[in-house]
DNA sequence: AATGTTACGTTATATTATAACAACATCCCA
DNA sequence: TGGGATGTTGTTATAATATAACGTAACATT
């Protein structure tokens, strides 16, 4: 498990997406080269829909959108895109949502938080060292072999609590 | 939030377990009592069918052994009383299971994370104040207003670990 | 008893995900 | 270059989880 050296911030409101996404694109490319992985037309186009925002999407809306786009598409088509998408974490599930999200350091094998924002839908991707070494505190006196960890914490986030004073 | 004295060992294979069911249905009936909560028949037995065991249970299992005795149930039923019982906290979900576990300490508003084994299915319940604290801290540079938690590792439990050796 | 409220029964449907198999594409080596 | 192995996608059907909507029954309060 490596450890990222910097926690994330929220995705803030004016920030210059095109870029998150162009550079999500261009790591994943990168990535799966690397590893001869094949990142075909249809899971680059899902990954590319799922990076559209920060807010993490359901399998049946990316459907939705590919049929839009003239796809013949069912749902397999979809979930085995977001299956391999997850397997190269370029993606994360958002297990309390059964939505996905696009990773913010592909490839990594990393622990992942996520703070969701019930207002705006927004996710942000946190490694937080304290976190992951007190669950590995805790499983090791428990004997416990982590496999894996789901750490969702929901809430509101700073620019939606700011401005919700209606 | 209140927080618990101890934090708990993982449910022994050797325990006593009807302890534990007995326990859990007086405390569930001194909480609503004092509450006054209703706990209705039907209600009462899905706790108890819940505590069947430490392993969390899902909500069309519960619903196939209502019908098994004779009760006329539908989804509606169990998931209005699965609904009773968790804004009771009585007991909690468990979301990358889509499953149920009775509470160890019920109507305490309390934090929660749970460890899992994907082997025999048990889970143990936690409150670990240096995970919560760990959460805090970070929501706290966020700005984030925290409402939920979502805190499950899945992994290999001590017990199975040991028995594995085939 | 009349009334308001809560719980439950009932039917239908929504939402999320997978099984199974066929068709097609890509890769690798003989 | 051909031809089988492997991997990807299309297609149909269905499983698994959860909720909407509405009526009826039980309970509580007066
Ligand atoms: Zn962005
Ligand atoms: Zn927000
Ligand atoms: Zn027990
Ligand atoms: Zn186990």
């Amino acid at each position: 498990m490596r450890r990222l050296k910097h926690t994330k911030q929220f995705p803030a409101a004016d920030h210059d997406h095109k870029t998150c996404i162009t550079h999500a694109l261009q790591e994943a490319e990168a990535y799966c080269k690397q590893q001869g992985l094949r990142l075909t037309e249809l899971r680059r186009r899902v990954l590319e829909l799922i990076w559209a925002n920060h807010q993490p999407v359901g399998a049946y809306d990316l459907l939705e959108q590919l049929t839009r786009e003239g796809r013949k598409a069912a749902p397999p088509t979809i979930y085995r895109s977001l299956d391999f998408l997850m397997q190269s974490s370029l993606i994360h599930r958002i297990t309390s949502l059964n939505a996905y999200v696009g990773c913010n350091h592909p490839g990594l094998d990393h622990a992942a938080q996520f703070f969701i924002c019930e207002d705006c839908g927004q996710a942000a991707e946190m490694d937080d060292a304290k976190i992951e070494s007190a669950i590995a505190k805790d499983a090791k006196r428990l004997g416990f072999t982590v496999e894996k960890r789901t750490i969702e914490v929901a809430g509101i986030c700073a620019h939606c609590k700011h401005h919700s004073k209606t």
